[in-house]
Order: C-alpha cells, then sequence, then structure tokens
DNA sequence: TGCGAACCGGAGGCACCCCTCCACTAATGT
DNA sequence: ACATTAGTGGAGGGGTGCCTCCGGTTCGCA
C-alpha cells in the first residue's frame, strides 16, 4: 500500500495531525464516509483550516485512516493460515465482520470507484482470497461461488441491523451454510 | 393501512399532487429516504411551497409514496398462495427483491423507527409471513429460523452491490439454499 | 533570547436544504 | 361573466457543509 501521508514536522503539528487521525476514525465509524470535515476538526479540538493542511481531500484523510485498519486484515489472515480450510476462512470472516460493524468504511471500499478504494479492495482480496481457494480445493466451499461473491454476501449482510448480535450471527450463519459444497 | 392523504378538490391542485408523488417516487428511488424535499417539487415542476402544503411532513409524502407499493407486495403473496411452499416463498421474495431494488425505501423501512415505518414493517409480515410459516411447516425450511430472519437476510443482501444482475441472483441464491432444511 | 519559518484557525464566499409566509392567480359555481 | 376562495410558488431566514485564504501565533534552532 505505501501510502505516503506526510507527517508534519513540528512537535505541535504532529499532535494535531495524531488528533485529527483519531477524530475521523470516531467520525467515519459514527456516520460513514460521508461524516462531515467540519465536525472532525471540531472533534479533534483544531481549526477547520489546520485538517485541510494536513489532509487537502476527503480521501487523503480516509486513506490516512483506514489503511492501517486494512492491513490488519492481512495480518489476520496470515495468523489463521494453518488452520483448517473451512474455519481458516470463517475465522478470517470473523474478523471481518467484527471489523465492519465499527468500520463502516471497509465495506463502502468494495463499493465504490475510487483509487484508493480500489487499492484498499486489492489488499482485501490478497489477505482472504487464499484462504477462499484453499477451502474451495479442499471440496468445502461450492465450486460455483467466487471469493467475490463471498465478500458482498457477508458485506451485504453485515451492513444490514438486527434485532440483535445473536440474530446477525444468525443469519450470517444460514448465508454461509448456503455456500459449503 | 387506511393512510388518509388529503387529496386536493380543484382540477389543478390534483395534477398538482398527482406530479408530486410521482416526482416523489423518482427522487426516493434514487436518494433513499433522504432524498430533499426542494429537488421533489423541482422534478414535479411546482413550487415547494406546494409541496409542503400537501405534505406537511416528509413522512406524509413517504407515505403517500410508499403505502401503495407495499400493498402491492400483500396481492403477490395471495396470488402465489395456491403455488407448492418453498416456490411460493421464493416466488413472493422474487417480488420482494425486484421491488427493493428500485424501492430502496422498503428495505429502509425494515430498519426504522417510526409509526409508519412500523405500519409498512406489519403489513410486508402479514403478507410474507404465512407464506414462510407453510414452507417451513413442510419441511422446507430450517426451523430455527424465522421470517424475521429471511427478511433482513434477503434485505441485506439485496441493499449491496454488485458486479451484476447475474451476480446479485447468485448470491441470493447461494444465501436461501442456506435456508434449506 | 530572539527571529524566521512553520503552523494555526476561523472568517467568508458559495452551495444546498429546511420550512414558513403571504401577495398573487386562476378554477368554479352561479 | 365574475366574484369567491382554493390553490400557487418563491423569497427569505435559519442551518449545515465545503473549501480557501491569510493575519496572527508558536516552535525550535542558533
Amino acid at each position: 500500500m505505501a501510502v505516503a501521508v506526510r507527517r508534519p514536522q513540528r512537535a505541535d503539528a504532529r499532535r494535531n495531525f495524531e488528533a485529527l487521525l483519531a477524530a475521523a476514525r470516531e467520525a467515519f465509524a459514527e456516520n460513514g464516509t460521508e461524516a462531515s470535515l467540519e465536525d472532525v476538526a471540531r472533534r479533534a479540538g483544531v481549526g477547520i483550516g489546520t485538517l485541510y493542511r494536513n489532509f487537502p481531500t476527503r480521501q487523503d484523510l480516509f486513506e490516512a485512516v483506514y489503511v492501517e485498519e486494512i492491513d490488519q486484515l492481512s495480518q489476520v489472515a496470515a495468523a489463521v493460515a494453518d488452520r483448517p480450510p473451512w474455519e481458516a476462512l470463517t475465522t478470517w470472516l470473523e474478523q471481518f465482520v467484527s471489523y465492519a460493524k465499527t468500520k463502516r468504511a471497509v465495506i463502502e471500499a468494495l463499493n465504490r470507484e475510487s483509487e484508493m478504494f480500489r487499492s484498499c479492495r486489492a489488499t482485501m482480496y490478497e489477505a482472504g482470497e487464499p484462504l477462499f481457494q484453499r477451502a474451495q480445493a479442499a471440496g468445502e466451499v461450492r465450486a460455483d461461488a467466487s471469493f467475490d461473491d463471498l465478500l458482498r454476501l457477508v458485506s451485504g449482510l453485515t451492513s444490514g441491523t438486527y434485532v440483535d448480535e445473536e440474530q446477525r450471527d444468525r443469519v450470517l450463519g444460514f448465508a454461509l451454510s448456503g455456500l459449503k459444497a
């Protein structure tokens, strides 16, 4: 990914930079990609001008916040690589889901068109697709399904609302069982 | 439901009323519940004042537009009542899905809290739940699933985006097959 | 300690949206 | 034909958000 967001040099600037990042994380989690930038600045206790200096475009801010989180998905993928195929896949998906609960943007990334979303998506695919293919090769997943199908299935189900966590998991379970060979 | 939106009396007024309804249908389909009312008025070629006179609140407009469409779901439910259980259920769901594609609000209704959404939801349930129970009684649907689970599953999957129609249907198919007994 | 470069932050211009209010217009019934 | 009155539509006040610009502040090196 190697997204070079230029970190500022001076101590006060660096403080503001971090504050903005934290505020943006919060705001994006609450309101999705559309969160108001003025609100982000407000949360960070910083002028709107400062926000724009550090992150000239909404994308830049977005990138700075999410790239790191997407990278974590790769790490989980590596960590489960030695489990049995189906288990590895579902464990990774669990991470994906628990992620998506707070980080809506991870899901929005699946759908939107833009350079950075494409790049996030690519990273996700690199992380999860091998797990999927392994499970498929082991005959545990229907041959006529693709990893893209799976991600869209999971992200669709995750972005909806449910009576409680239990229902979400139950519904996800039903859907996943439809994917077994 | 019996939602009495007071239809105006004078000919010109009635014309405007219909134009607003049509415009709202369009706007809501494109932008969901949040569509701008000024945009609706613009599409209808009518002053914003006229919109507000006919539909004092956003809810009123919304109601006028969707109640009728939700009612159609009931009709479809009645129409498929004599087919085999599973087929009846999936046929109804197909309607639901093709509906939800253009009428996003039908889906938003599942999630939002408000008097009218509750009422829309109730109508949907009255229409579909018997079909579901019949399929369940016939042993075609897992006993541990509820109609609510099913609707949320379908609406979640439907609200996502897909590469093409084909993928949507494929994914929906996978998920539904996970619901079979 | 002092000074220049780096950095700050919010005012301001623009755009959109919400909703109210009321001077005007034209459909209707007689 | 014309008075009556239902109906019109948009200006206007209040919000929020986007982004730019620049006078003022502060850091940190010498």
